[in-house]
DNA sequence: ATTACTATCTCACGAGTAC
DNA sequence: TGTACTCGTGAGATAGTAA
């Protein structure tokens, strides 16, 4: 059995909008064709195909022609719409990085254990970080691309502060799990990182906790929302 | 703007259930092909045009090809699929039948008014009908049409009985509105009407209540549920 | 193994028109 | 007014193939 052609799609679900499922409703071809935006021909060789194929009835009465939508149709209907919906639905809701544990966790412990930034930490986040940040190097483009994209989504907004000496630049946070464990990514205003390289924070030791060291391969996943941002 | 391509639909929707929502996913355009029922290069092309309309973006890491769903993309999508979604769901939610009054209240009423009947109609529908039923013509293919598949739903069901000298037959009642006030529209297991009469009873009287008399336009509903049945 | 070009083919669509 | 035919055009698909 052919399967519904896509292309009728539309003409389908201009019927049933019409409220052809269960009752003939009478129509013109060319106001069909208006509504599908394609021409009269085309709504008539559609309701010609779809009744071929079994998806629609059709009956005359002289110029009258009247349209119900078959079990079949409203199947094939129903079918299709759960593929969109459901892909739609199947969404993974996080975005995720690759990469491997960088270099040290320490040049970031200074700034992070500062007062400005703790009470903040503390109220935002729910806890004081461990003193340092853990620093990961992102090893595919696609890491890097979903790295640039975060920006747009939204985040924890730890503000910057001044210490009457200098001023400190504010620290975006976005809840995340790495290899399981919680933990925050974050995006610092002034960051002396490239693209490549992401910092997170967490409550705990995060090298202790995961028996992790220098090199080894970490996933981070960051929840996201429903929210449209971005591109 | 062009509008998103209806051939597209299905391979969007293959790249949402892979996860290309968020991140970019790697997939070859041979998989990809598989997936969509078509070949490589239809998938290939698909690609290429929906990123040039701006629905998704690539990554290439030499022959590794990485996609991505854009905001428009997924913002397309969402149309499509709540147009397909919301015509599904305007179904009316019943059959329609158009006619004229017709002769007389007389040949049912000595049948309905059996004890036999009676006593099913206050268990079953909730009262005892007025002695006598309605007869409506119908005046079009689309109602006579409606009447045949009227069959195929479910109804409350009436058994026959005996008397002990002959046997009557059973009534499938379908709770309906006629003109606003409800009735039940009866099939009976023998009747001698042709397709184009059908029969109803109610509580009241119903040529009083509605103030109609014979040759008055009639409109009957009768409700459907969600089951699937007929053709 | 990939992607995506070119050529070819099929078929969806619209124009014209018969009824 | 209607529907729906034939026919021409071009979009969309596949085959073959280069890189």
């Amino acid at each position: 059995m052919p399967d519904l052609k896509i292309q009728h799609i539309l003409t389908l679900a201009e019927l049933f909008t019409k409220g052809a499922r269960y009752n003939f409703v009478p129509i013109t071809t060319s106001s069909l064709g208006k509504s599908i935006n394609k021409s009269q021909q085309a709504a008539s060789k559609h309701l010609v195909e779809l009744e071929a194929s079994g998806y629609v009835e059709r009956l005359r009465s002289g110029q009258r022609v009247s349209v119900r939508i078959t079990n079949k149709g409203y199947a094939e209907m129903l079918k299709i719409s759960s593929i969109l919906k459901s892909s739609l639905e199947s969404v993974p809701g996080h975005l995720e990085f690759k990469g491997t544990i960088s270099s040290g966790m320490g040049e970031g412990a200074y700034y992070m254990s500062m007062k400005g930034y703790t009470k903040q930490f503390k109220t935002k986040l729910g806890y004081v970080p461990f003193p340092g940040t853990l620093n990961v190097k992102l090893k595919d483009k696609e890491s890097i691309e979903a790295k640039r994209s975060l920006d747009a989504y939204p985040a924890i907004m730890v503000d910057g502060f001044s210490d009457g000496k200098r001023t400190y630049g504010w620290v975006k946070c976005y809840p995340a799990k790495i290899n399981g464990i919680n933990a925050a990514l974050i995006l610092l205003e002034r960051t002396h990182h490239d693209d490549s390289i992401v910092e997170l924070i967490s409550e705990e030791n995060i090298k202790k906790a995961t028996n992790l060291s220098t090199g080894s391969k970490v996933t981070i996943r960051v929840p996201m929302g429903t929210k449209i941002a971005q591109n």
